[in-house]
DNA sequence: AATTAGCACTCGAATAAAAAGAGTGCTAAC
DNA sequence: GTTAGCACTCTTTTTATTCGAGTGCTAATT
C-alpha cells in the first residue's frame, strides 16, 4: 500500500512501503555517520516496528536492485548512485523552510546590489557560509543581455582602452595597443559605428563573422580599426566565458573525503565542465554525482537550481558539497533562494519598481 | 681551509670544508628523495673522499650547530629551518642558466603585453609550467601608477558606470546606482572636477580624507556626485588591494605532502599575508619559509624577487613550492624573469622604445 | 506467507609479537 | 684525524591472533 504522498511518482511504486522507509532510513543515517549502516541501527529508529532480521531480508533485496552496496561482507550498507538518485526523487521528506530561516537568507541577500549578477553573487558567498561547502553560480545568461555601450578611450601613445557595457550592467575592457595613434576623426568614426550596428546587439549572437562583415562594410577606415574590432570580438567572449563563478572552494578543501587534486583540476577547467550541465535541457533543479559526464570530483554531487527571467533560465545557484549532503535541507534552501532571486530580477530591464 | 669563492661570508666560516660540503650534500639529497639521507648514502658521492664513520662525525657537529636534525635515532638527517637558510645564502651552487633556458624563458615573455602587468602575469604563467610550484606576484606598485582618467558613463535609469584608468594602463570599473539622474550639466561638472582635481594624482595616495576635501570644495553639486565619489575612492581602493594574484594552486594541491586547507586559507588572506612580506625592507631576493611571519603553509616556501623601475621596487615575482624546492635552479629561473622585466619596463613610461 | 530468533560464518579492524633493516654512536685500531 | 667494527636504537614490515560488527540462512513462530 502506498502513501498518498508517494502515489504516481516513478521506479518508487516498485518498492513496497517498508523498503523505501528502510532505504531512506539508511541514506538518512549514512549521510549524517558517513558509516556503513547495519540491520540493528535502523531497527532502533522509532517508526521502524520490524525486526533486525526482516530489514536484512529488504536490505538484501535493495541492494539486488542496486540501490545499496555493501563495502564488504561483514560491513553494513552504504548508498549507490541510484540509491541516492531515488532517494533525492522521490524518498527523502524536504525540511521546510521555517520563518526564520526565510527571513535569515532574505537578509543574505543584497537587495541593492547594482547589477544581476552582483546580487546573486551575494546568495552564492551566503549559500556556502550556510552550508559548509563550495557554491557555483552561473551568471544571468548573455542571452539576455545586449549591448548598450562600445567606447574607446584613448590612455596614451597608441593605447586605447576599449570598453563594453551591457543592458545587465556589466562592464568588460581591455586595453589595445594599435600600429598608429587614431585621428579625432577616426574615434567618431568609431564610436558611431559601434553605435550603430552594434548597440542592442544580444551579447552572444557577436559572432566572428558579423565582426568580420562588419570590418569589411567600414572602407577606408578598415586598416587603422580593424583591430579595435578585434578587440571588441574578446570582449563579447570575455562576457559569455566568465560566466561561472565557484566560491567557498575552502570547505572543499578542508574535507578529507574529497581529492585535493581533483577539486583543483575542476576548479581550472569549470567553464567547460559545468557550461553543458547548467543548460535547459534539464529541469529546474538538478542533483549531479562527482563522476556524471565531465564532472569528476569523487565523492561530491553539486546541486543546481534555475534562475529564471520572462519563463527563460536566466542563470543558475547551486552547492558543491561531498556525496551525502543533507539534501533534504540544503535542496529547500537554494529553491528559496533561487526563487527569491527570480522574483527579484523579473521585469527589472524596463524600469526601476520602486516609487 | 675556505674555498676563495667562500671568503668574506657569513656562518659559513664557522663550518669547514668537509662539513660545509657534507651540509651541502644532504641538502641536496634531501631535496631529491624527501627522504632522511644517511652517511653511507653521502659517502658514495665521488667528490666526497671520506668514510661514512667521518660523515656520521660531521653530521653529528651539524646536527648540534641545528643544522640537520634526525626525525628518529635510527634515520638519517634532513636540514633544518637554519640548514636551508644557510644552504641557500652561503652553501648552494646556482645552476647557471643555459643558453637555450635563456631563450626558453625569453619566449615565455609577452612581448607583446599592453601593460606591464600583463607582461608579469605572462612570466608568472611560465614559471608555474616550468617549476610545477604554484606562483605569486605582487604587480607594480600603485606608486607608479598615477591616475590618467576618471569617466562617468550613464548606462540606464539612475545607473552609471564610473570608470577609472592609471597610467601604467590597468582599468577598473563599477557600477554606481544613484538617488536622482544626472543633468548634463554635471556630468559635464562632475567630468572637469575629476581631471582638475585627481589627474596626475599616485593611486595610493588617494585617501578617503583627499575625497572628503573634494567632496566639501564641490560646492551645490555636492549632494547629488558625493556617491560618485565614494566610488572612485573604492576604485581606487582596488587598484591597491587587487595587487597580489596567486597561480598554479593546482601544483601545491598536488602534493601530499602539503596541507590542502593551509593553501586554501593562504588563498584567501592572500594579500595580507604577502603584503608585508614583499616590501622595501628586504634585499632583492627573499626566500621565506612556511611558518614565518602569516605565512603558514608548513613544509612550504616561498621564493620571490623584486622588479624594479627607476630603481626602485615596482613589482615582484616568485614562486611557492615545497620546502624541498630546487632552489638552485630555480632562484636563476626568477632572477633571470625578474631582471628581464625589469629590462623590458625601464623608461617605457615616456616614450616607446621601438623604431 | 510473512516475520523473527538463533546461529554459524565472513571479513575487516585492532592488537600483539616478531623479524628485518637502516642508521647511528662509540670504541679501539690505524 | 680517520676509519673499521659492532652493539644498540628505533622504525617499518610482516605475521599471527583476536575481536566484533554484521550478514545470510534455517527453522520456529505468528
Amino acid at each position: 500500500m502506498l502513501t498518498p504522498a508517494l502515489y504516481g511518482k516513478g521506479v518508487v511504486s516498485l518498492l513496497d512501503e517498508r523498503k523505501q522507509k528502510i532505504l531512506a532510513a539508511v541514506i538518512d543515517a549514512y549521510i549524517v555517520t558517513g558509516e556503513p549502516v547495519g540491520s540493528k541501527t535502523i531497527a532502533s529508529l522509532p517508526d521502524i516496528r520490524v525486526s533486525p532480521a526482516t530489514i536484512r531480508n529488504d536490505m538484501a533485496v535493495l541492494e539486488q536492485l542496486g540501490y545499496l552496496e555493501q563495502p564488504h561482507t561483514s560491513a553494513g550498507r552504504i548508498p549507490t548512485y541510484s540509491g541516492y538518485r531515488l532517494y533525492i526523487d522521490e524518498l527523502m521528506k524536504e525540511k521546510a523552510l521555517s520563518d526564520e530561516e526565510k527571513k535569515l537568507l532574505d537578509d543574505c541577500l543584497d537587495v541593492d546590489a547594482p547589477t544581476a549578477d552582483a546580487l546573486i553573487e551575494s546568495a552564492s558567498k551566503a549559500l556556502s557560509e550556510l552550508t559548509h561547502c563550495a557554491t557555483v553560480v552561473k551568471n544571468i545568461s548573455p542571452k539576455f543581455s545586449v549591448i548598450t555601450k562600445v567606447e574607446v578611450i584613448p590612455t596614451g601613445k597608441r593605447m586605447y582602452v576599449l570598453l563594453m557595457i551591457t543592458s545587465s550592467g556589466n562592464i568588460r575592457n581591455k586595453v589595445c595597443r594599435l600600429e598608429f595613434d587614431l585621428t579625432n576623426e577616426q574615434m567618431e568614426f568609431f564610436s558611431r559605428y559601434m553605435a550603430e550596428n552594434l548597440q542592442g546587439v544580444p551579447v552572444d549572437e557577436l559572432s566572428e563573422e558579423i565582426v568580420e562583415d562588419l570590418v569589411a562594410a567600414m572602407g577606408t577606415y578598415m586598416v587603422t580599426l580593424a583591430p579595435l574590432l578585434k578587440g571588441v570580438c574578446e570582449l563579447a567572449e570575455g562576457f559569455k566565458d566568465n560566466e561561472i563563478k565557484v566560491s567557498g572552494e575552502k570547505n572543499l578543501l578542508a574535507r578529507t573525503d574529497i581529492n585535493s587534486l581533483q577539486i583543483a583540476k575542476f576548479l581550472e577547467n569549470k567553464n567547460e565542465v559545468v557550461k553543458n550541465m547548467l543548460d535547459d535541457s534539464f529541469g529546474d533543479l538538478q542533483v549531479v554525482f562527482g563522476e556524471d559526464g565531465g564532472f569528476v570530483i569523487e565523492n561530491s554531487s553539486m546541486i543546481v537550481s534555475k534562475i529564471k527571467k520572462d519563463g527563460k533560465t536566466a542563470g543558475t545557484l547551486g552547492v558543491i558539497g561531498p556525496m551525502r549532503l543533507d539534501y533534504a535541507k540544503i535542496i529547500p534552501y537554494i529553491e528559496y533562494l533561487t526563487g527569491r532571486i527570480t522574483e527579484m530580477i523579473s521585469g527589472e530591464d524596463e524600469d526601476d519598481e520602486e516609487e
